[in-house]
DNA sequence: AAAGAATGCGACTAATTATTCGCGTTTGTC
DNA sequence: GACAAACGCGAATAATTAGTCGCATTCTTT
């Protein structure tokens, strides 16, 4: 039976119920990493429930114990990363705002730093995300935490300049996003060397978008 | 029958047989249209062959009259857009190279400029564009025209800057096409106003990423 | 060790959808 | 206007895959 997740299911993409068994917490970790390696060999196409099952060592009806779908296994792996965007983000507002032109610069830098952080971490990770975002059922659900997300570069733009328009920030906010993940994404599948390269390569595309807009003297 | 489009039939995605009546011909634009249609409406999902069809006013086997399977269709659309693009960039490596920061400035603006002009050509094609990246069968086939515009890109820099290594080529070539991909993606979702401020917002970020590495005086 | 709960199983169901094929209809040609 | 080729049709086929359900096994508790 296909679902149709958009509707009712959307709402239970929640873990069908906590393992109560040590086995089945193990099971629970056996299941993700399945899906996870899955999705990395097989690149965009998301990986069926059979496979993952199998993969794992284990039958189709064991996921439905704990997943109440197959997009949720997926969005499981994800949602680490993408709340840990927003955490990240929101810490480098309460600071203090810059006031001259090299203080700015050292603000960008550091959430450069910080956000450059939160793609190495999860490396292995970004197979999946790309799947989300190649799939149709899972990309909704990732296009509101990318809401999120731009929403907080754009706050982190008014706070270092509190005059800037909310329509600049906003759009500025969205390029920030954008640049930056396909340019790391580009980055995570070279070598580390090669990744580094990129990362200055950003850093100077974000100062180059962004300093017009904060008339610092 | 799902096929195996990554084997046999990745051959025959040109059209099945030439339209010999008139009326044929009006056909085949009409399915076209109505794949164009409901792409469109349905975002990231490619629509079903039955879809598309009933769109048309056709039945199922009419698309297969002058298509070998769904995937020719959507490439159809795509084909002109992802061919445009090398033709674009290879016109602007027969010019004369610049001499000085302020010729490579203009140099950089023109291709630009008309890079850009493929997008807004081609705006309403965008979502076929982003369908076909998320579309398991038909990412490798882009992928493929992708690999010979980052060349051409490449070859472009070198062109500016003979001196340039290879590798850093080719690594500020993706780097360009998928910021520009990126950035102009989102403006061709707002207002003509916007896109023009994020063309200027791309063009900045151009510069930045390119001018350290064209040591001009 | 026995009961009952949790977990695991996998054949089965059912939805979806790409593609085919034989037949009826239209068109172009002489 | 007759003949053949081209076209159009849509029911039927077949592949794929998400999710279920009743039974089997393992664990926990007393």
């Amino acid at each position: 039976m296909k679902r149709n997740l958009s509707r009712e299911t959307r709402m239970a993409l929640e873990p069908r119920k906590q393992p109560r068994q040590e086995r089945s917490s193990k099971v629970v970790d056996r299941i993700l990493d399945a899906a996870l390696t899955l999705t990395r060999e097989q690149g965009t196409k998301t990986p069926t429930t059979l496979a993952i099952a199998q993969r794992a060592g284990l039958s189709v009806g064991s996921l439905y114990q704990y997943f109440p779908n197959k997009e949720a296994i997926l969005l499981d792996l994800a949602r680490r990363w993408l709340s840990s965007f927003p955490e990240v983000i929101a810490r480098r507002i309460e600071v203090t705002p810059p006031t001259n032109r090299d203080e700015f610069r050292q603000e960008v830098r550091k959430l450069f730093i910080d956000t450059s952080k939160i793609y190495l971490e999860n490396a292995t990770l970004m197979p999946v995300i790309e799947a989300i975002s190649g799939n149709a059922d899972l990309r909704p659900i990732q296009d509101e935490y990318d809401e999120q997300i731009i929403a907080l570069y754009a706050a982190w733009l008014q706070h270092v300049n509190p005059a800037l328009e909310d329509k600049i920030a906003s759009r500025l906010g969205v390029l920030m996003m954008d640049v930056g993940h396909a340019c790391r994404l580009v980055g995570l599948k070279r070598d580390r060397k090669t990744y580094d390269l990129i990362e200055d390569d950003v850093e100077r595309m974000w100062l180059a978008l962004v300093t017009p807009y904060l008339n610092l003297d």
